[in-house]
Order: structure tokens, then C-alpha cells, then sequence
DNA sequence: TTTTATTGATTGAACGTTCAATAAAAAAAT
DNA sequence: ATTTTTTTATTGAACGTTCAATCAATAAAA
């Protein structure tokens, strides 16, 4: 079978079965094999396209904050005001994606935050992905609230976005979206609530 | 240096030694010899006092939410007045404590967060601890609210806890236990505040 | 002397990587 | 149009390594 230009689609079905394998049997126990039998494949091509089973995994950790910065990014431009209201509304929106909530998403992305801790590269991907969100929450809170009160703010819904991804992918049932943004709408309103006094009409979610 | 007596002192020298060996260099590569270095003994001693490597990190995991735990109730014993709002914040104390917020600690407990997607035993004890939180967290919050709204304050909370936890065990440096305590106090005043427009007076931390 | 605690070399299984062999497509030659 | 050559893609057995578990041997206390 072997055509011409399979690079791109064979790295893109490698990480595809990364993923999935990850879903069904945990990062531990994702070999080489059961990844490549997942894909199709055999074991040495993980090698030959990725030069190694670390090279793979480091692509897929790559695809899925990207793919997360991507639907943040399709929220944002489709704004109509640019409040920060609306703006950090996007952000939320883009961190409960469809194609990030997904069940082998999900388990994948926790894996890799456990897996950053002691990996220096899999780390420095998570810092400049975490360092964006905060520095852009930071941003459109500042423009509403004293710069110290909209770090806190910024911390805060950060780890809220967090903790409900972090529980999701723990869940059987995995992560209740509809209700996942609901809190993480109810607490930005609640924070601008808190800080001007002005309350608003809490959104439509559906 | 054999003497009678050993077994509980090993068992918790072997605990103790696995999150250290775990802060150090991750649950994936935390051997049972490199364990067995660590508490100064040798590799067989894990399978004579475990039975394996599986029943010496159920062990550790077991510890992790049995010191969570005490830690709540600790608080919570000391209480003078049973105020759902003090009560809430014992448990956000608790789960701010010295033991848990420690590197080890922190790093273990997210590391068999991640593992307890697919080990059925880690999962059930997760559950376990998990229930229990969201319950403690609704009781309290449904003697000041409508049902449905203490139910979405116990998930906001328990999401902000366990996010705050996971930034907290990924930076470098360590929780910064203060400024978790802070957001999540904080958090929970608005919770408070939304509901009855009796805004308090923020604490004072330190 | 008996019991209890501990060691560490050994064993077998599992893993990631390598690489010579192969097979198919594309290009060139007839 | 057919055959030959070259290129590209892929395989899978073999290799070396690493790990958890085992257990006969050992050493100290009772």
C-alpha cells in the first residue's frame, strides 16, 4: 500500500491512536504496540515518524493545547463586543469545547499534566500554554478592576477552568460540558459582580 | 538489626519513602528499588510487606486521603460555632494543611489522580474520598440556599479546591497554600453573598 | 535453638528500538 | 504499452534493557 506523501496522514492517525489508546488503558500502559495496533500499523513506524515512542507522545501533547488554543481562538474572532466580559466568555466557551471534552482528550490532557511534572519538554509545553491563559484572563480583568484584584480574579477562574476539567475526566460519565460552563459562567459573573456592584442578567447556556 | 516489631515501622518508612520517590522523579519511574533506597532497605521487603508494588501504592494512596481527612476533621473539631460558613471553611483549611500542601504530598496525590482513570481500586477510593467531600460541601451549603443551588456551590467549590490543588502541584515552587486559601475563601464569600445579598466582611489570613 | 526480619542474586516477562528484508508505487527505459 | 529500475513506505523478528517478583540463604534477636 505504500503511496507517496503518508508522512502527514501517518502522524496524524499515530496520534489519533495515542490518544485513544490513553483513553482505554491509561499513559502507563500505552506501548508502542497497542498504539500502533490502534492505528493500524506496525511498531516501528512510531519510530521512524516520530524517532521514538517520547517523540509521539510529545506531538500529541502539542495537538491538544493546540487545538485548545484553536477553539479559543474561533470563540474570540467571532465576538461581536469586545467586553471583557465577552472576551473571558470566549476563553470559558473555548476550554469546554466539543473536541476538548471528548473522553480520550479529556484523559490524554490529564495524563500529560501528570506526566509534565517530571518530563523538562512535556513542562515547558504546559508553562507556555499556562502562561498564555493567565496572561490573557490577567489582561481583560485589568481592564475592569484594580490590577491586584484582577490577578486574583485571573488565579481564580484559572483554577476553576481546572478543577472542572480535572473532575470531568475523572468521572465515568465523563465531563458534563452544559454544566461545567454554567459554573464557570455563574463564577466570572459573580466576580465582576463582586467587584462593580453591577450584577447582570446571568446568560442562556444550551 | 532484626527486631520484632518491624512492620509498622517499615510500612510507614516504605510510604513515606514511595512519595518521596514519586516527587523525585514521577510514578512512572519510581521503581521498587529506587523506593527500597530510599527508606534504606531492600527491594524484596516491598513484596513481603505489600505483597507487591500495586499494594504499596494502594497503601500510599490510602494515606494521602486518610491524612486529607483528619485534616478536615481536625478543623472541624475545633470549631466554636457550627455556621455552614464556618464549617466550609474548615474544610477548605483542611484541605490546605501543612501534609497535603508538602511537595510529595502534592505531587503524589495528582500522580494517582491520573493512575486512578484506570485502576479500578485507586478509582474506588478516589470515589470514596470524593463523595464525601460533595456531601460534607452540600449539607452545608443547602441549610442556606435552594437545593439547587447548594448542589452547583458544592461542585463550583469542590472544582476550585481540587484546581487550586493541581496549579498548586505543577508550579515549581510549590502551593502557595496562602493565596489557595485565599481564592477559595474568597469564592466561597461570593457563593454567600450571591445568595443572600448579606455580604460579610472578608477574613483576614495569614 | 527457634523465630523473625532481611537480603540480593536470579528469573521470566515486557518493553522500546533497530534494521535487514519486503512490498508497493512511481519513474525511467525499452 | 510493457518491462525494468528506483524510490518510498512498511514490516516484524531480534536485541538489549529494565522491571517486579521470588526464594534460598543469612543474620540478629528472642
Amino acid at each position: 500500500m505504500p503511496k507517496v506523501g503518508m508522512e502527514p496522514i501517518r502522524r496524524q492517525q499515530l496520534i489519533n491512536a495515542t490518544m485513544a489508546a490513553i483513553d482505554e488503558v491509561g499513559l502507563a500502559e500505552a506501548t508502542v504496540m497497542r498504539i500502533a495496533r490502534h492505528a493500524g500499523v506496525s511498531a516501528g513506524i512510531i519510530s521512524h515518524y516520530f524517532g521514538g515512542k517520547d517523540g509521539l507522545l510529545e506531538a500529541t501533547m502539542r495537538q491538544i493545547l493546540t487545538d485548545l488554543t484553536e477553539a479559543v481562538a474561533v470563540r474570540r474572532h467571532a465576538l461581536e463586543d469586545d467586553s471583557p466580559r465577552a472576551y473571558i466568555g470566549a476563553i470559558i466557551e473555548g476550554n469546554f469545547d466539543r473536541t476538548q471534552v471528548t473522553g480520550p482528550a479529556a484523559k490524554t490532557w490529564l495524563a500529560f499534566w501528570a506526566s509534565s511534572m517530571h518530563k523538562p519538554m512535556l513542562q515547558r509545553l504546559q508553562n507556555v500554554n499556562d502562561r498564555r491563559l493567565y496572561s490573557n484572563l490577567c489582561h481583560q480583568f485589568k481592564r475592569v478592576m484594580p490590577h491586584a484584584e484582577a490577578r486574583n480574579a485571573a488565579r481564580g477562574l484559572a483554577a476553576m477552568i481546572d478543577g472542572l476539567w480535572l473532575r470531568g475526566a475523572l468521572t465515568p460519565e465523563g465531563l458534563n460540558a452544559v454544566e461545567a460552563r454554567h459554573l464557570a459562567h455563574n463564577y466570572l459573573d459573580q466576580l465582576f459582580a463582586h467587584h462593580g456592584c453591577t450584577k447582570k442578567a446571568s446568560h442562556v447556556y444550551r
